[in-house]
DNA sequence: CAAACGTTGACGCCGCGTTGACGGCCGGGC
DNA sequence: GCCCGGCCGTCAACGCGGCGTCAACGTTTG
């Protein structure tokens, strides 16, 4: 695990450095909030063990500055103040976790522990192809960086042209995945839904035709 | 939120959860260990106040089968010993974080909102998003600098639609997030809600509806 | 004890999904 | 070469379900 110490006693920062190193961790330490910021530009790290007294730029405004980039390391704050108040208002801050001086150093390692335990939860796949980016998760269907808003249908339909790939889908395989089971192999509702895609997703057509076989993204 | 507390004293047991509840929280009571389990096993929580000493089965084993299954669940520890080693040995365990007993109702507060955080990866600590400004920890709401005064469900139902950041939320996704499990879900209570909250927010409207799918913020 | 809140029933509207009808395109049979 | 039939795209119309809204009732809260 990559993680940064941000400490401006240089004694505990590095006693708590080595200690972490023990544990197999890649651990860099800088001594002020602003050389914090500048390592959080560049690295990619899971977690930040970070003072609360710092000199130059505060604890509190790393936290701030952090919640504001969105980053995705989370934060082991160190304070001295171990009253209620300082607590709550620390994690308000934004902080994930909060361990007041003095501590052993057995908590602290525990601590970060469980911060990166727990892997971040896999973003479902984006699918995209030729123009088109269709978000699971989020519902949501671009064409060329324009949104495109699209019926429940339209939408399960494109999702499985995208995800076959490029490879043409017959419309019994639509009906089958995107249809629930008593759906009339019959009528013609693919077509419709097709069509109706087709407009939305607007020029150059990305809907091609496979005549006798399906309907193939591309 | 949705929230899971599992405490065998029923005064300390209803005491929090109704504190919870006040910030707009939804709250499921247990008494046990396997109670919890069985709860755990149906709904999808986002935070777990776990006593220690539990009867029947002991949270210690709560939380290792919780880690087994990989739950998304936050665990939140309560116990009555103090010391470093216990403490260490909890987060261990698979717990998150940890409250000796006796505890500020405060703490325990600012501690559920911490983890909750956690769990979409450094969310900051107030939610905005097209000109809403929601702030978890006063429990205030502005529509563009305007005091917006919402009722506990409104508000617990916009938080969920800010969480999703922009990502559309079925009304069944707010019935899990925001009701506690006695909610019946063929009635139309989620629309009254989003209904009131539309209203208080005023022109132009960013609460929009995805037919078929749910509700989109922006 | 009053007011705010959550919930429920009823009702009407709008839009999606579906269907029927029709016409163009293409290949095969006579 | 002509006609016929299948396949596909398109239009218009319909039914139904989802959703918004009003009014009223039970429950909680200060």
């Amino acid at each position: 695990m990559r993680i940064l110490v941000v400490e401006d006693e240089p004694l505990l920062a590095e006693t708590v450095a080595q200690g972490l190193r023990r544990d197999a961790h890649a651990v860099d330490v800088v001594h002020d909030g602003g050389a914090a910021l500048e390592r959080l530009d560049v690295n990619d790290y899971d977690v930040v063990v970070l003072d609360r007294d710092l000199p130059v730029v505060h604890g509190d405004d790393v936290c701030r500055e952090l919640a504001r980039r969105e980053s995705a390391a989370r934060v082991l704050m160190l304070t001295a103040a171990a009253d209620v108040d300082d607590r709550v208002a620390g994690l308000a801050l934004g902080a994930d976790d909060y361990l007041p001086k003095p501590f052993a150093f057995r908590e602290l390692a525990a601590r970060v522990a469980a911060l990166g335990r727990r892997a971040r939860p896999a973003a479902p796949p984006v699918l995209e192809r030729s123009g088109i980016r269709l978000d699971p998760h989020r519902r949501e269907v671009y064409r060329d960086g324009r949104y495109v808003p699209l019926s429940r249908k339209e939408f399960a339909v494109l999702a499985e042209l995208l995800r076959a790939a490029g490879a043409a889908v017959s419309a019994e395989q639509l009906l089958e995945k995107a249809w629930d089971e008593n759906a009339d192999p019959f009528t013609h509702t693919v077509r419709m839904t097709i069509l109706k895609l087709r407009r939305k997703l607007g020029d150059p057509p990305v809907v091609h035709t496979e005549p006798g076989v399906g309907y193939r993204l591309a």
